[in-house]
DNA sequence: ATGCATGAGAT
DNA sequence: TCTCATGCATA
């Protein structure tokens, strides 16, 4: 592991105004890019439906939802397998802060995007009042003052569609089966498992494991949030996350079981904000809107955007930023979907 | 546990 | 302007 590839994005920031958290990111969008199916039929299957098609899919929406109740297609699919164990509340225990950053990124599986195929421009067809439409630009969210931070995966770089062989003289058998292994779907599933079941037997909440993760020192890594703790263990990550998140818990978990073993020989002793980001709530018949647009065009245009925001009476931003929330889930489920 | 959001880096 | 990794806020 720690094959790194010339690719140390350290370009650091200002703008932090706490330490709190580096940024950091590497990202290979080009692999994956290369291997998704190419540009769909841009097509007119929908010229000159204009909106009708558009209520169509509306409805269709519509009584998508309403099947979905009972239906299930969730539509935060996951990684992997959906287990649902519940999260365990224990409350403190372990305690610490600090940032840092790591940046994942490599591999590829071949993920399907198996929708696009319907690339219609819908909208276009749409009734131009619509696209006419002020379209005012909403842009910008109010204020939100906050740093972020990332992972830097030194690990984690072998993609299943690539190989390794260039690693060491030694890697063709060996270091094979290893970076297999830690990139097999099934191996990161059955580690999320055995991790979220002795992180609870430890009596850790999914939040002290990632602010305690700081405290590995490991270079280039900082603490983690709940959510992505959380995501961890229900395998609602990426696959490449996954696997860049992987030795870092691991690790956690064998210093974390270490620490208690040790705790257990000797007696020991234990001791242990700012402004509030508001969040939008999309209402359930502009949701189905939403969803019914996605299903025939994932990617609108700017234009597009701005036409469906104004027709939803919705910020242009939000409306943008719920498309691409939406097509990272797609992504989990396409992903999973193919294991 | 999950919805909406940010920001870095890639296009 | 997108993707991706992540986070805050909240149901």
């Amino acid at each position: 592991m720690m094959s790194m590839n010339s690719k140390q994005p350290f370009s650091m920031h200002p703008m932090l105004h706490e330490p709190k958290y580096g940024p950091l990111h590497t990202s290979s969008e080009a692999i994956r890019r290369a291997c998704l199916p190419g540009p769909q039929l841009q097509s007119n299957i929908f010229a000159g439906f204009d909106e009708t098609l558009l209520r169509g899919a509306e409805a269709l929406a519509a009584v998508d939802i309403v099947t979905q109740k009972t239906h299930p297609f969730k539509p935060d699919a996951t990684y992997h397998t959906m287990n649902s164990v519940s999260c365990t509340p224990t409350s403190s225990t372990v305690h610490l802060h600090h940032p840092s950053v790591l940046t994942t990124h490599h591999s590829h599986h071949p993920h399907h995007q198996a929708s696009q195929g319907l690339d219609g421009d819908l909208l276009d067809h749409l009734n131009p009042a619509l696209t006419l439409g002020g379209v005012p630009d909403v842009g910008s969210t109010p204020s939100h003052p906050h740093a972020h931070m990332s992972a830097i995966n030194h690990m984690a770089h072998h993609a299943q569609s690539m190989n390794i062989s260039h690693n060491h003289a030694l890697a063709a058998h060996t270091a094979m089966s290893c970076s297999e292994n830690e990139t097999d779907p099934r191996e990161l599933e059955s580690f999320a498992e055995r991790f979220k079941q002795r992180r609870i037997k430890l009596g850790v909440t999914q939040a002290d494991v990632g602010s305690a993760l700081a405290n590995l020192k490991i270079p280039g890594v900082g603490c983690l949030s709940q959510s992505t703790i959380c995501r961890f263990e229900s395998l609602t990550l990426s696959h490449n996350n996954m696997v860049a998140l992987k030795p870092i818990l691991e690790a956690w978990l064998e210093e974390a079981e270490r620490a208690q073993r040790e705790k257990m020989t000797k007696p020991e002793i234990f001791s242990g904000g700012d402004k509030k980001r508001k969040r939008t709530s999309i209402a359930a018949p502009e949701k189905r809107s939403l969803e019914a647009y996605f299903a025939v065009q994932p990617r609108p245009s700017s234009e597009k955007i701005a036409a469906i925001a104004e027709k939803l009476d919705l910020k242009k931003n939000v409306v943008r930023v719920w498309f691409c929330n939406q097509r990272q889930k797609q992504k989990r489920m396409k992903f999973s979907a193919t294991y």
